[in-house]
DNA sequence: CGTGAACATGCAAATGTGCTTATATTATAT
DNA sequence: ATATAATATAAGCACATTTGCATGTTCACG
């Protein structure tokens, strides 16, 4: 199974050089990764990846309350995840990190039965 | 931006076709992503990318206490990340789940600066 | 100005997490 | 059997997260 070291194969062909993480990124990369571990965020993530979308369409989608809806947006937001605009008095949100993306469909996958 | 729709490309040039995600998914998914959401257990992951390890060895690698070592493996190994085999009075861990190591990785990244 | 719609924020209760300390368990060696 | 090393589990506490509900805020429009 062992993965090539040092390098990070990619859907486009690049292949990105890997660096040594130090001991602060870990703790960032914690941070992103407790930012989607959350059902609703995760859904928000899906939603928004096929393009923004403002909070009273969120708030339909997920079937969730308002207040819950704008809590969870803030803490994307927080993160870095996305990023909010606004249009007459809706606010529309959409995606800004490509990463969400990708490690959302990553852990949407059904474990590989090798 | 916008991905290309139903399918992930992967590293390895396969493209999978990508189901509709059902309620219970997010709720899978986003345990699987609280399991990795924690500086140690991320490092945990990485070290055992390279190759199997007993407790004591990662609790000198990891500068980490032995019972919150043994805590943390509990948690991955519940999560199904990792399993363990004793070796005499040594247990060793060695991973388990593909997406592991891979969601580990894309969190490790920098942002991408587009 | 005042009203209504769309969002945001604040707060308190309930729940979950992580760490430390102490105590069990298991296997090896004597 | 006993001692020792490696690991696991348990209890307790501090802290963070989640949720529901109430209340603010901002904008458009009449």
């Amino acid at each position: 199974m062992s993965a090539e070291k040092g390098s990070t194969g990619r859907g486009d062909g690049r292949v990105t050089p890997r660096r040594i993480p130090a001991d602060a990124d870990f703790d960032i990369a914690s941070e992103l990764l407790k930012t989607l571990a959350h059902p609703v965020r995760l859904r928000i993530i899906e939603l928004l990846s096929s393009g923004e979308l403002c909070v009273k369409r969120l708030e339909k989608l997920l079937g969730v309350s308002q207040p819950s809806v704008s809590q969870h947006l803030r803490r994307l937001k927080y993160g870095g995840l996305i990023e909010s605009e606004r249009r007459g008095h809706l606010v529309c949100y959409r995606l800004m990190e490509g990463r969400a993306v990708e490690i959302a469909q990553l852990a949407l996958e059904r474990p590989e039965t090798k």
